[in-house]
DNA sequence: TTAAAATAGGATAAAAAAGGTCTTAAATGT
DNA sequence: ACATTTAAGACCTTTTTTATCCTATTTTAA
């Protein structure tokens, strides 16, 4: 069922979130589940797991908060996502060669690798960075209709 | 999480199966499940479901069985997958637009709406008439290669 | 009329997803 | 030293999805 979960889809906001932060600037679990109209404990529980894997880093105590550890631009749609749900995996034959006994004269198998390797591809091609600035840019042109 | 149910898998495989056959032969649950390796109660209740919605036609009785109701050129893999799990949706928002309140001015919508697009373009692309011929190629020079 | 084969549908068991709670640990300002 | 703030960790509940199995019923060819 090709869906999203929601865990990697907080995270991505989160992550976004963050991405509009001065560098250096900490960030608590409640300015960001706030909002992003996410549940605090939840969102929480992801960042842990998100500073675990390098993606951001974390100060306790007063202003403490978060940080990301890497610049916008250096962080991908794909390293989110696959922090959260582990490595994408279209069909159970992806896991490894000869997972599916019958790999090797399957037609559909190809056909499987060959998606898996576009839909990385784009989600690998995808920064943070790229969406802050779209995100920018939506918001100065309203703001040039509202003045205009 | 990105992946394929069991029911789709064995729809296809079940499918393909029957992209093998000459037009008008009927084959049972049996015979297909035995094939390809798949639960045959399990694969009969994914079979009523393709026939419900026209993609196989069912004949009960003795020399009963399904056979597909199109040829394989104008079946693609994206309808089958489509049949058992219903449309695909990479994210909660692509449901419709409104879905999730910040669709209009999220930076990472746009991205999926894409992905979205991508992959189902690729997925309808692939009919089972073209998997069909790969797999008589590769049978072809597996048998080459034992008589050379 | 009998045996083969699909139909309809429920039962269910296991797994994953989504979320909450409560306690502990660390940083900081006073 | 101490109180406050904030993340970390461990555990738990509920809900949803997935993947099956099972049994009774209908249909049809021989
Ligand atoms: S697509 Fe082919 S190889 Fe992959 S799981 Fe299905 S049968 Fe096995
Ligand atoms: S990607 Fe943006 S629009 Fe889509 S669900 Fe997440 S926040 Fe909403």
């Amino acid at each position: 069922m090709f869906r999203l979960s929601k865990a990697a889809e907080y995270a991505i906001r989160g992550v976004l979130h963050l991405s509009f932060k001065a560098e250096g600037e900490t960030c608590g679990i409640d300015e960001i589940a706030k909002a992003q109209g996410v549940p605090p404990a939840y969102l929480a529980k992801l960042f842990q797991s998100l500073a675990r894997k390098g993606f951001v880093r974390s100060f306790r105590g007063v202003e403490g908060g978060f940080i990301l550890t890497k610049r916008p631009k250096d962080i991908t749609l794909l390293e989110i996502i696959e922090a959260m749900e582990g490595r994408i995996c279209l069909n159970d034959c992806l896991i490894y060669a000869g997972y599916c006994p019958k790999d090797d004269v399957c037609p559909v198998h190809p056909v499987w690798k060959e998606a898996h390797k576009r839909f990385v591809d784009y989600l690998k091609g995808c920064t943070f960075e790229e969406m802050a600035n779209a995100s920018k840019v939506k918001a100065m042109r309203t703001k040039e209709k509202i003045s205009a």
